[in-house]
DNA sequence: GTCAACCGGTCATCTGATGATTAAGAAAAG
DNA sequence: CTTTTCTTAATCATCAGATGACCGGTTGAC
């Protein structure tokens, strides 16, 4: 054909419009946008285009609907960004692999900034999760979680929103997607629990003594043992 | 109140109840759904709670609905995988400070890994972008487009669709940000064009030479450069 | 003055109807 | 028999009206 017709369908034009009234600050987080009737009316389309735009703004987490009350724009909250769908999908091998190399860079990468800005107070946290996991030998459940604990310690040591945000989400979503095949895998994390707790111990140092290099040196390393772990999860 | 009630929005169990069965499998990528008739029919609901249900699906990029065909569940691309609202609001100082922390720790690792994996096709397009930003110097247009492809070169060199995609929206968003304070970033930029385009032949070199440290240190250096431009905007 | 009932505004949902689009089968032309 | 065209059924897209649920504020009884 000729031309490029327009399926252009009309929620998507609404929601475009209401989206671009946002970027352009037309409307500001926490305004309340006109009721779905009013939006209809001004657009002149019907209430379920508008419904359906607002729809799909909010499950983007631009506004927020409140029953009886009204339609607003939603604060923007940078540890809002996080990934749609996070570990809806994702599970065969090659993308278990390239989620760990992410992983890889934004954890080396957060430990050398920790070791830059980290407070006592981020210090105390860290500690903390370190105590948990040494207490939690044995139960991977718990280990688990400390481990988690731990990392997270660490991104909030960065004082980057953002970068917590990401780290969150990437590391919710291995670990979700190595719940699924857990057979396989508390049976290598339990065997080398105590590795862990070592390697954690050995980066947790060097955020202590603020260097740098060495914290993200013994970040990578510790990365490099749950790698290996994995491997053995990949090949089979 | 004692119990936490239930003001559970149909659209919301129905949406969970196809997420969930995306998730377990019993809808695979291609799938078709039942029709909205039938699936009101199935929940009990009517067409409406179904459509909003599907519309936020469609929003999280799971499923696709397509006029006179039916509803699919989506391929899972790991492409897919990006922030809701890119750069929709978000610009202030101390997020784009945040963002450009991001930024480097991503950009430092990735050349890290596109040194140890770069093909010599990855090469030719590094240097094709290379080529670009050469002939537009003093087009600022121009330039920061081949800046743009320059980097993402170095991401696809990764081989991690991941990567990519995750580069791609941090510095997408950090284009969109700086677009918007265009004035002050121009004259920046245009004074030290030449020096961004030495410090990207200085990356592409240690890249094609696979020597990671030495890519990564460029890496950051060249960063190091972009934030001082920056910190002009910062401080302004 | 306090508190409960009421009221207006709004979102949530249902329902029936109509338009638009697509795929596929039926019919017609060659 | 093959190709093209037409028709039709299925399905999503949209509209409009109606009803219920919910929230915040107002009002009236005590």
């Amino acid at each position: 054909m000729y031309k490029q017709i327009k399926p252009k369908k009309i929620y998507e034009e609404v929601a475009e419009a209401i989206l671009h009234m946002i970027q352009t600050g037309q409307l500001k987080p926490g305004d309340k946008l006109d009721s779905v009737q009013q939006l209809a009316e001004n657009f002149q389309v019907g209430r379920a285009a508008i419904r359906e735009a607002l729809t799909a703004l909010r499950a983007m987490g631009l506004i927020e609907m409140k029953q009886g009350e009204g339609t607003y724009v939603r604060e923007f909250d940078p540890a809002m960004l996080s990934f749609p769908i996070s570990a809806a999908v994702l599970m065969n091998k090659e993308d278990v692999a390239h989620l760990l190399e992410v992983r890889k860079l934004l954890e080396v990468g957060a430990a050398g900034v920790a070791a830059r800005k980290r407070t006592d107070e981020d210090l105390r946290a860290m500690q903390s999760a370190l105590t948990q996991m040494r207490e939690a030998i044995g139960d991977e459940e718990l280990g688990e979680k400390a481990d988690f604990l731990f990392h997270m310690a660490i991104a909030a040591a960065t004082k980057n929103p953002l970068l917590v945000s990401l780290m969150n989400n990437v590391s919710g979503m291995m670990m979700e997607t190595m719940r699924e095949t857990r057979r396989i895998w508390l049976f290598a994390k339990q065997a080398t629990t105590e590795q862990l707790l070592e390697d954690h111990i050995a980066i947790f140092e060097a955020i202590r003594d603020q260097h740098i290099e060495l914290a993200q040196e013994r970040m990578k390393e510790h990365l490099g043992h749950v790698e290996k772990v994995l491997a053995s999860y990949i090949s089979s």
